[in-house]
RNA sequence: CGGAGUGUAGCGCAGCCUGGUUAGCGCACCUGGUUUGGGACCAGGGGGUCGAAGGUUCGAAUCCUUUCACUCCGACCA
């Protein structure tokens, strides 16, 4: 490629909303350019990465026994309402009528569409198990789309599907697929981490994140110092070392407490340690069909995580709520104890079997002296976020948080779509039986974007050599110098010839321009032919890091060949 | 979805409050010349239905109404 004939608009400025350095490099770099709201248009640079890096994902999991389907973008909303989920999904789905006024939705995921696929077409236990998988534009109609190509509407992902007559094929399966992804972020040149996760609205029976490590990602993860535990903080468990000292005793009865109703102030007014206090978070849940409060009691040196308490009760969503309303509903804000009568009560399991305790009394200005959950019928969960410093459940070790980018999720889903939706094959004994299912996703657009927030400096993208629009990028410095352009020019015909990737920027700009493009694209190696020719020598250029090295022409193709 | 903003040349912005000939600046672009190892300089030039629709007015980028788009904070989210 002549970088002359490039279209690569690249640009000094930066879009001024864009904050996070793959956002920015990416659109200055022009590699992507916005067009709507979470929508991109790929630019050849970034088309060339998206293509490598699909490439990468399409090689591993056909290297792992998958095989590449392609389902149609439009989906008709039928089978979505087979599975229940048209109306589940919310606002997301973007459905549409055409011209017959036949509703449509735009794939956001498709295990509907590959069940339908499948079924009816799979019929005996003798064709399984089968992993198909399709690598296909979606579309997600985000509340709020950012970050670039981090959170779009419209993405490239890899999705597939497997089909299994027993739980523990689907699980070998799913152990198959976590090998295959870790191989093929490891392609790419990533540091990550696949963590326990928290199932969402997939659904199915457990499932793990890869989390790509990065400040700027959006999720919180929990990571173990000592051994190999790492989870979504959404699923993420501690070992509780609290052990209740012997010497607290206390009488029973209700206390006088004016105006002290945050932890912080009892804890004081007490004198007595947080964990001894109860807390209580009120929340609204949201249901398909109805709306109700809940209130959430945990231990007052935890603090509630609101997706394991979402999953407590089963709820879509969970809300905040003001004082003013809880209080018209009747609840005693400030001083709530678990006694309170009327509303849907979960308690953290930490709590449970404790005895001494302070806790609202649910009057106002009163608290609860001596309170034991010991004998208490509550409904107990897991309801406590865990924190840097907390202990690691399966070692003792030490939890440290860190920020996260998911890039992809396998999840072991069980028979919940092709019960749905009525996908059955004959097992071994002539019965039918649903298909038990694994599913598994890549964010491939998203990957363009993780690549460089993780490698990037302050002049722009550092792509890995897997990843590199071009691997070396020849800089004529001059082209007016015609020993300069006739050696850049052969050189660059050779390397061609050699089957390199290599780019010629033979553009009639100033050095220093042409320095700027190298560093912002991100080409492996710049090899630059200037004024050192004369000394019989170019400069190879290594973009990570910058390093600069003078080779003699007569073994510059050797020394390239060596990179 | 709640809150807050912004739409003027390809990009970044000024002008609007206080209406008045021809709508401006920087970068980018075109032509010519000089330059050529860190995003050059000089001279000349092209490019706008001022987001859209309606209204007020002798006169609207500017005031009013409606609408669309985009962005930010939050809620939410492979």
């Amino acid at each position: 490629m002549r970088f002359s004939k490039l279209f690569a608009p690249t640009t000094k400025e930066a879009p001024k909303d864009a904050v996070l350095p793959s956002h920015i490099y990416l659109v200055r770099g022009a590699f992507i350019a916005q067009i709507g709201s979470g929508i991109y248009n790929f630019l050849p640079l970034g088309n060339i990465v998206l293509q490598k890096i699909r490439a990468i994902v399409k090689e591993e999991l056909d290297k792992a026994g998958c095989q590449e389907v392609l389902l149609g973008f439009v989906t008709p909303s039928e089978l979505w309402r087979e599975s229940g989920r048209y109306s589940k999904f919310g606002k997301e789905l973007l459905r549409f009528r055409d011209r017959k006024e036949n509703e449509f939705v735009l794939g956001p995921t498709h295990e509907e569409a590959m069940v339908d696929l499948v079924r009816n077409r799979v019929r005996s236990y003798k064709q399984l198990p089968l992993n198909l998988y399709q690598i296909n534009t979606k579309f997600r109609d985000e509340a709020r789309p950012r970050y670039g190509l981090l959170r779009g509407r419209e993405f490239l992902m890899k999705d597939g599907y497997s089909f299994h007559e027993s739980v523990e094929d689907m699980q070998r399966e799913y152990a198959l697929m976590e090998k295959t992804y870790s191989t093929i972020l490891e392609r790419l040149g990533l540091d990550f981490r696949v963590v326990e996760a928290d199932s969402g609205a997939i659904g199915g029976s457990g499932s793990k994140e890869f989390m790509v490590l990065a400040d700027n990602g959006e999720d919180d993860i929990v990571i173990c110092k000592s051994c190999d535990y790492a989870a979504n903080v959404e699923a993420a468990v501690a070992k509780d070392e609290f052990v209740p000292d012997d010497e607290v005793e206390m009488s029973s009865g209700d206390f006088h407490t004016p105006d002290v109703s945050s932890i912080e102030d009892l804890s004081n007014f007490f004198k007595i340690g947080k964990a001894y206090l109860v807390k209580a978070v009120a929340k609204k849940a949201i249901y398909e069909d109805r709306e109700e409060i809940v209130i959430f009691f945990i231990r007052g040196d935890r603090e509630l995580q609101e997706t394991k308490a979402q999953n407590s009760v089963d709820a879509l969503e969970l809300e905040d709520i003001g004082d003013e309303e809880l209080e018209k509903a009747g609840v005693p804000v400030g001083f709530i104890g678990p006694d309170i009568e009327g509303f849907k009560i979960v308690v953290d399991e930490t709590l449970k079997d404790r005895d001494n305790l302070i806790c609202g009394a649910n009057r106002k200005d009163y608290h609860t002296i001596g309170y034991s959950f010991k004998d208490k019928a509550f409904d107990f969960a897991d309801l406590s976020l865990v924190q840097a410093g907390d202990k690691c459940a399966k070692c003792g070790g030490e939890l440290e948080i860190k920020k996260g980018i998911e890039v992809g999720h396998i999840f072991q889903l069980g028979t919940k779509y092709s019960e749905a939706l009525n996908a059955t094959f004959l097992d071994r004994e002539g019965k039918a039986k649903p298909f038990v299912m694994g599913t598994y996703g890549i964010g491939v657009s998203r990957l363009v974007a993780v690549v460089i927030e993780q490698h990037h400096d302050e002049k722009g993208c550092i792509w890995s050599e897997a990843t590199a629009p071009f691997k070396f990028d020849i800089i004529i410095s001059n082209r007016k110098d015609s020993e300069q352009l006739a050696f850049a020019t052969k050189l660059y015909e050779e390397m061609q010839e050699a089957g390199l990737s290599v780019i010629l920027d033979d553009r009639d700009e100033r050095f220093g321009y042409k320095m700027g493009d190298f560093e912002l694209i991100g080409f492996s190696y710049a090899i630059i032919v200037g004024k050192s020719l004369k000394e019989g020598e170019v400069e190879i250029v290594k973009r990570a890091g910058l390093e600069r090295e003078r080779v003699p022409v007569n073994e510059v193709m050797q020394k390239i060949r060596e990179l």
